[in-house]
RNA sequence: GCCCCCGUAGUUCAGUGGAUAGAACGGCGGCCUUCUAAGCCGCAUGUCGCAGGUUCGAAUCCUGCCGGGGGUACCA
């Protein structure tokens, strides 16, 4: 059972008459079918099943014709359509609307806990884009859940211990201890701190990863390589050193940055390395503008970015020497959060604060509101614990010196299927699997959830399907109600955001620039406004569309996020819906008395139709959404609903139509309108009045 | 190597077993003395990656291949 669907028609279509029609012609097609070809065969079949169906629906639509149910019953191609008595059905609907006002489409109590986690920011580093999209899925969907009856944990997880802690505090202490960030910028500072911790750290590895680069993809830069080390032999004499990178290489080697006796030979190749990528580049521009090829502009492009690493590179060559000795002093530093350290913890608490206050004020301007806190730091102790009553059980075992959990091999699995699990670091530090699996016996155990629900990137899927694996082993039946909702990375049109390469689209800076923009386009469209009547519209519209953005396409589906997307509240996007809503009160404020049904419905035009058709739907498309973890279906729902709002709204005239068709006109309105809301709160996004 | 995801109009994406595959953006042309034009109407563009299979019926399910992205024991 499906709607009927066209246009104009409104009813059910059901497809039984072909199910009935091959049951019935099973065993008589077989016989019929001997000795003809395979073709002859299939079309015989075809003929036959498709004229038994449309005669089967004859005979029932006339038999369901005659009790007069329905305002048509009707047999087309197999199909059996039932036409509704338009009349009837669309004063149910509008009745259900406008009697269950905020509460239509809410399911009922399902009497099953369940907990949403989501939005898993760590403290000292920057909050991006990347992260929009989980809280707005995260919260999305929490919203759908509890209005299709569920009983919703949100709960959020703070990422405020770790490595990356450690290293942005490394950093700190080490090159800018006792700086005093801007007071309402100390998140977004430490996570600048974060950045440069990495690209100090990661300084060796990079040069090299170049270097290895070029010399795997690059001919003409091979070609060259005598010449480069020549010249470094004439500057410096590191002869051990020209001869392994030569080595190295000619055989495409991968280049270790350990392996050099001199500490100082990539600082003295590194500018040679620089001369010869410009003179590539400049050859490869020439040769570009001559014959102007694809394949020439693509060389260009890519020296163009191999150049540019190198430049970023060379800018800070002196780190060079001084790697191996930062390195320790991370671990060292890692030393001191695991002895306790009071001077250390109060600086990892003092700092972690400047990060949760820019989180508390994102999540307030997103209206997004958690039940439950998690934070790393508190469940260390917990993890230890655990991986210690594990390998007592064992379930888990020490493998090279290290604790993990052999999930095949414990399973039976002759495949390789989840792998193997680490729970702990050699070093006794914990990891995140560590503190994760404490997290989730604690859900299960303090929350009582029936159901748990991970909003996590979909790289992490292994490692939380390994997760899950090991709560089974460990005896947790909840084990398998545990989901993972994987979605896509968010990238940027110049590729993956990387905090070290800077290219990072921060939170902070596109809510900026869309309110703004928002801000903008309402003094040019409805200038008459009071000032703070515009802000708050701007503040709705702005957020509105940066969340149906991150809502709008499938989890599944990688976002290149694109700013000017993003800035333009046009076609397919929140600014369309909340329009329509807009609209929709327009009208109704301009009614003293709102009429009360049942309406005139009996002769409806096709916009009627179709919109009554559309908000009969919302009921079964949250339950669908909620069954499906999908809040893309609530999306696609309202954008639709709006679509048809819109084109009732041309033409047809509410406030000037006679009575008995005003009264009429204007409870759909009101429904509609109300489901617009609805559809939207589901969204978290907010349906403005005026706009 | 093994595993997961994606491939649909020029572009970004809906549609996951049913009738003639839909929007938006961009392009072209129209509609504001009538409830807000952030809107509406019209025109153009498709080997639904390729090849088989299952089915009365496949963009949708299965198998293989091609192309892109990701994961794969001490990152989170």
């Amino acid at each position: 059972m499906r709607p009927i669907p066209f246009p104009g028609v409104w009813g059910t279509s059901t497809t039984v008459c072909y199910q009935i029609a091959n049951e019935q012609l099973a065993g008589e097609l077989e016989a019929a079918t001997v000795g003809l070809s395979k073709k002859e065969a299939k079309r015989l079949v075809q003929e036959r099943v498709r004229e038994r169906a449309q005669a089967i629906a004859e005979e029932i639509a006339t038999w369901l014709s005659a009790r007069g149910d329905f305002a048509r019953v009707e047999a087309v191609n197999g199909y059996l359509n039932i036409v509704y008595d338009t009349a009837r059905f669309a004063n149910e609907v509008l009745r259900a609307v406008l009697t269950a006002g905020p509460d239509y489409g809410r399911g009922a109590p399902r009497g099953e806990r369940v907990m949403v986690e989501y939005s898993q920011p760590n403290t000292h580093k920057a909050f991006h884009v990347g992260h929009l999209r989980n809280v707005c899925l995260g919260n999305a969907l929490s919203r759908i859940l509890r209005f299709a009856g569920f009983d919703v944990l949100e709960a959020n997880y703070i990422g405020d211990i770790g490595l990356h802690v450690i290293k942005c505090l490394w950093c700190y202490l080490r090159f800018h201890r006792g700086e005093e960030p801007p007071r309402e910028q100390r998140g977004r500072w430490l996570g600048e701190i974060y950045a440069e911790a990495d690209r100090r750290l990661s300084y060796r590895q990079e040069v090299v990863e170049l270097l290895n680069e070029l010399a795997q993809a690059d001919p003409v830069f091979v070609q060259a390589l005598d010449r480069m080390l020549k010249e470094l032999w004439r500057e410096h004499k590191v002869g051990e050193d020209i001869a392994y990178l030569l080595g190295q290489i000619a055989h495409g080697r991968e280049i270790k940055p350990e392996a050099f006796y001199d500490g100082q030979t990539i600082v003295k190749f590194w500018p040679i390395v620089g001369r010869q990528l410009e003179h590539e580049l400049a050859e490869a521009r020439a040769t570009a503008e001559q014959d102007g090829e694809e394949e020439t502009l693509q060389r260009v492009r890519q020296l163009e970015e191999w150049y540019d690493r190198w430049r970023r590179l060379a800018a800070t060559l002196d780190w060079w020497p001084h790697v191996p000795q930062w390195e320790r002093e991370v671990r060292e530093t890692f030393q001191r959060w695991e002895r306790k350290d009071p001077e250390f913890v109060q600086l990892w608490e003092e700092t972690r604060t400047w990060s949760l206050e820019e989180f508390y004020r994102i999540y307030e301007e997103l209206d997004v509101h958690f039940d439950v806190w998690f934070f790393e730091s508190e469940v260390e102790e917990e993890g230890r614990q655990i991986v210690r009553e594990l390998l007592e059980r064992g379930i888990a075992e020490i493998s090279d010196g290290l604790p993990v959990v052999k999930i095949d091999e414990k399973l039976g699995l002759e495949k390789e299927t989840y792998r193997t699990l680490p729970i702990l670091r050699s070093d006794g530090t914990t990891l995140y699997s560590t503190k994760d699996l404490a997290l989730t016996k604690r859900k299960f155990e303090q929350y009582q959830v029936d159901r748990a629900i991970w909003v996590v990137d979909v790289r992490q899927t292994l490692y939380l399907q390994q997760i899950f694996k090991v709560m089974e082993l460990w005896g947790f039946q909840q084990a398998a109600k545990c989901y993972h909702l994987a979605y896509e990375t968010v990238m940027l049109p110049s590729g993956a955001m990387s905090s070290r390469l800077g290219n990072v689209v921060l939170y902070e800076d596109v809510a900026r620039q869309v309110l703004a923009r928002a801000l903008e386009i309402i003094e040019e469209k409805n200038p008459s406004l009071p000032p703070e009547v515009k802000a708050a519209v701007a503040r709705q519209v702005g957020l509105g569309s940066l969340k149906y953005g991150m809502l709008s396409r499938d989890n599944n589906r990688v976002i290149v996020f694109d700013i000017e997307e993003a800035l333009s509240f046009e076609g397919h996007a929140a600014p369309y819906i909340q329009y329509a809503h807009a609209r929709a009160c327009r009208i109704l404020e301009k009614v003293e008395t709102f009429p009360e049904g049942p309406y005139a419905l009996e002769d409806l035009t096709q916009e009627e139709i179709d919109l009554i058709e559309q908000i009969a739907l919302f009921p079964d498309e949250v339950q669908r959404a909620a069954d499906e973890y999908k809040p893309l279906v609530v999306a696609n729902f309202v954008y639709e609903l709006a679509k048809r709002f819109n084109e009732f709204y041309r033409l047809c005239p509410v406030l000037q139509a006679p009575e008995p068709q005003r009264s009429a006109r204007l409870a759909m309105v009101a429904a509609a309108r109300q489901t617009l809301a609805n559809g939207l709160a589901l969204l978290g996004i907010v349906a403005p009045e005026v706009m």
